[in-house]
DNA sequence: TGCCCTTTGAAGGGA
DNA sequence: TCCCTTCAAAGGGCA
């Protein structure tokens, strides 16, 4: 597996981090992969040929590219299929994304996606393919009239993940060539990237056609005005859509909000203004709900008021009330853990026997600890992204507000709790998930490319995380329940004091974390304790963070750790 | 049916 | 500034 080029002054894992259970697999899975991709790509075969006929008159590009061939959808497939062997080429040249967890991220570096528009602002060729590929219902310009887009999208609405990610050739990620490919670097969004849309042909600006807008956030509340969340990719594997505009939401005139260059790059040219209709019910045209807005009926708790905008509350306590039951319950953003869990779960599920989440958290936990910075900063900065996004969704929204819309979860540290109450608690907490995971350990847990090494310039600048370390920073993983030795350590991003340990395996949680689940659940398998699969053969690093790991073990009892002793 | 579990990170409030 | 709490996703487990 490649690493950075010339990263060497940082390169913690050495070799050997490369080595993992899942190289085998890794070239199966590529094999896999391809073979899924043409499977899927015949699927998508179908769905591209209407856009190839229609775009006969296509650029001196696209004609370029084109091979004589006499059907266009197999050209697109050939294109698209390009992709895939330009991709892996990138991968086994060493390109910057490195992790085999990711086949798709050298899409992110996809020459015609630099710059995927032609300079009428139409899309081009192969980005238009490449956004079919991604998006398969995604009616990008020129595909008009491929499918009607009112029509229910029925795979991408369900609420479910299916165990085996389908999409699985293409790395979720890259969609964020909405963002660009500069590796999330904010840059300046295309001219066309209007809050209108040139129709490619005419050139006139026009409403976007709902059909043109990701299928992965369609319009919910409010039809039209449902804005799709750029962060699709995420998505796909759920259906889901992460924000919808509430009733009631846009307390400040859309016009209003300072998009910079990134937001328009995000929001692009699909959260028009004029497009942000109040739908009091939070459902889409299609009657589909957005799956943002969890409907009051599930979640809001029936005298919860905290949800109520400013507005509501100068209303009659009737009307706010009414509107009230009304509200969609605005989830908060998703982190970069949270981000990060959505994509790879899927694929932990496959690989693993495991099907409970928990212990798919525990694997994504310590996958997510075995991750490159570079590709932690990724979804640092996909979390940032989807926070600003959010934001300019939701001016007003608070994370206050979505307190207590859950039922009161375990408060084990309570005062007010008894130990009784805290033992019985922690029954369950006895499960230990991780031996289960010895099948599919993250491959990279012997990475230790997270360790307490001061961030690189480049991803202390791609991290959202700096800005918010402030408060992210005693919730660092790194840091130890009992945090014997101080804030000593620093975020591998901001370069803050994070934690005390000195490795990268979360012992317990910090916080109020390990308040309430910080026992032996929480608390990781020494590495000594764990199976020969899990883990790589140490490196002089592992083995100096084995000894430092050992060494705090021994200054914590084995034994059920909890922090109820407060 | 609905909470619990588990993970990390973000946000907000209180001290 | 630090600490604590809550929530975000996910889905099997369990009462």
């Amino acid at each position: 597996m490649p690493q950075l080029n010339g990263g060497g002054g940082d390169d913690l894992g050495a070799n050997d981090e490369m080595i993992s259970f899942k190289d085998e697999g890794e070239q199966e899975e590529k094999i896999s992969e391809n073979v899924s991709a043409e499977r899927d790509l015949d699927d998508l075969k179908s769905s591209l040929v209407n856009e190839s006929e229609n775009n006969s008159s296509s650029s001196d590009s696209e004609q370029a590219e084109r091979r004589p061939q006499p059907r266009p959808d197999l050209d697109s497939y050939e294109k698209t299929r390009d992709y895939f062997s330009e991709a892996l080429r990138r991968q086994q040249d060493g390109g910057f994304f490195k992790s085999p967890h990711y086949p798709g991220y050298p899409f992110l570096m996809i020459p015609d996606l630099t710059n995927p528009y032609l300079s009428n602002g139409a899309l081009s060729p192969s980005a238009r393919t490449y956004l079919q590929m991604k998006w398969p219902l995604l009616d990008v310009p020129g595909a008009a009239g491929l499918k009607d887009s009112r029509s229910p999208t029925p795979g991408h609405l369900s609420n479910k993940v299916p165990v085996v990610q389908h999409a699985h050739h293409v790395h979720p990620l890259t969609p964020l060539i909405t963002y660009s490919n500069e590796h999330f670097s904010p840059g300046t969004p295309p001219s066309h990237l209007s809050p209108e849309i040139l129709d490619p042909k005419t050139g006139i600006p026009r409403t976007p056609h709902p059909s043109e807008l990701s299928p992965y956030y369609p319009l919910s509340p409010g039809a039209v005005g449902q804005i799709p969340h750029p962060l699709g990719w995420l998505v796909p594997q759920q259906g889901q859509h992460m924000y919808s505009i509430p009733p009631g939401g846009f307390r400040h005139p859309y016009p209003a909000l300072a998009m910079n260059a990134s937001m328009s790059s995000l929001v692009s040219s699909r959260f028009s203004p004029h497009m942000v209709p109040h739908h009091p019910h939070g459902l889409h045209q299609t009657g589909i709900p957005h799956p943002a807005i969890v409907s009051p009926a599930v979640k809001q708790e029936p005298n919860s008021h905290d949800n109520m905008s400013p507005s509501m509350h100068s209303k009659s306590p009737g009307l706010a009330k009414k509107e009230e039951d009304k509200k969609p319950h605005i989830k908060k953003p998703l982190n970069a853990f949270m981000l990060y869990m959505k994509e790879m779960r899927a694929k932990v599920v496959a690989e693993c026997t495991l099907k409970e989440s928990a212990a798919i958290n525990q694997i994504l936990g310590r996958r997510w600890h075995s991750l490159s910075r570079e590709e932690q900063a990724k979804y640092y900065e996909l979390a940032r992204k989807e926070r600003q996004l959010h934001s300019q969704l939701y001016p007003g929204w608070s994370a206050r507000d979505n307190y207590g819309k859950r039922k009161k979860r375990k408060r084990d540290n309570k005062p007010d709790s008894t130990p009784e109450d805290f033992s019985i608690r922690n029954k369950k907490q006895c499960v230990q998930y991780l031996p289960s995971e010895k099948m599919c350990d993250s491959p990279g847990s012997s990475h230790g490319s997270m360790l307490d090494s001061p961030a690189t310039p480049s991803a202390a600048l791609a991290s959202p995380a700096a800005p918010a370390a402030t408060h992210s920073e005693q919730a660092q993983p790194l840091s130890l329940t009992t945090k014997p030795e101080g804030r000593l350590h620093h975020h591998f991003l901001t370069g803050k004091p994070s934690g005390s340990a000195s490795i990268s395996i979360p012992i317990g949680s910090s916080g109020s974390h390990s308040s309430h689940s910080a026992a032996i659940l929480s608390r990781p398998i020494p590495f000594s304790s764990l199976h020969h699969s899990m883990l790589s053969p140490p490196s002089p690093f592992h083995q100096a963070a084995l000894h430092s790991h050992h060494a705090l073990f021994q200054s914590q009892p084995l034994s059920l750790v909890t922090k109820s002793s407060d």
